[in-house]
DNA sequence: ACGTCATTTGCATTTGATTTGCATTTACAG
DNA sequence: CTGTAAATGCAAATCAAATGCAAATGACGT
């Protein structure tokens, strides 16, 4: 999905975080990809637009402001994906990781059916569900 | 749980490794802690027992040869569990994350029930389910 | 029990991702 | 326009994860 410079200018206005170049761009490069991103792919992808450090702590803020999340630590790498428009915070939709190749991509919500004892419920900020398998490139 | 020696030498020698010191007391360790484990907490608990590198090394090949489990890389931590007997392929195994210490405990099975869409179970080796919230003793 | 050989270990070091310090620049409220 | 807190760039520190290599050790045949 595609997000305006102008919509981006109004997210971050919400938040408390000023509009800098470098800012929106990590932003809307977070919503332009149709997967979790990892820093180092923003890194590439922003090469000339930005620093490492800079991408690093535009991420941070974005997951402190609520803007984005850490969608996937597979592999050991961080990566995060935006928060769209009325997602549910303890309901997200999984992740599956290629065993091969490591890539990661979203599933549909529609993929599971999940279940959860009230009793924890309650404890949840947030529930991440992933797939381990083998995609269907590397079979 | 805790493995004897002797039944840590079967579960080695039927995966086609070596029976050494350090090797046991790794897979002892790792049925013994009640939680997923991460390298650095084996270190620790073997410090006299064996060199890092070792460790690490036998956590890659149990993982390797079926014994273990990356259960968790919260935190960006990668933690292991053993395999314990009859557990089924893609069963989802629900694990706890504190926000807060980062701890990570397994919970019953029976906090969750998933249904799995069957045109992705099949492709599934394993899932994994994380609770992220704050636990007791950090709240 | 003994020797051979592939496996495993220990120690040092490297890699690669992530994180921080600090001087400089920039956004934006007044 | 101006002052100030926020944000940036660059360099360097961290920290977990991974590797190279020589020495040590388990397992198997004799």
């Amino acid at each position: 999905m595609k997000l305006t410079t102008q919509e981006c200018k109004a997210l971050l206005r919400q938040s408390g975080l000023k509009s800098t170049m470098t800012r929106i761009a990590v932003l809307q490069q977070l919503w332009l990809e149709e997967r979790p991103v990892s820093h180092s792919d923003l890194v590439q992808a922003l090469a000339q637009v930005g620093d490492q450090a800079t991408i690093y702590r535009n991420l941070v803020s974005f997951v402190d402001k609520g803007l984005a999340r850490v969608a996937s630590t597979a592999t050991g790498i961080v990566r995060y994906e935006p928060i769209r428009e009325g997602e549910e915070a303890h309901e997200v939709h999984p992740h599956f990781v290629c065993q091969e190749c490591g890539v990661v991509s979203c599933l549909p919500k529609s993929t599971v059916i999940t279940t959860v004892d009230p009793a924890w419920s309650e404890r949840l900020q947030q529930s991440k569900l992933q797939f381990v398998g083998v995609c269907e490139s590397c079979d």
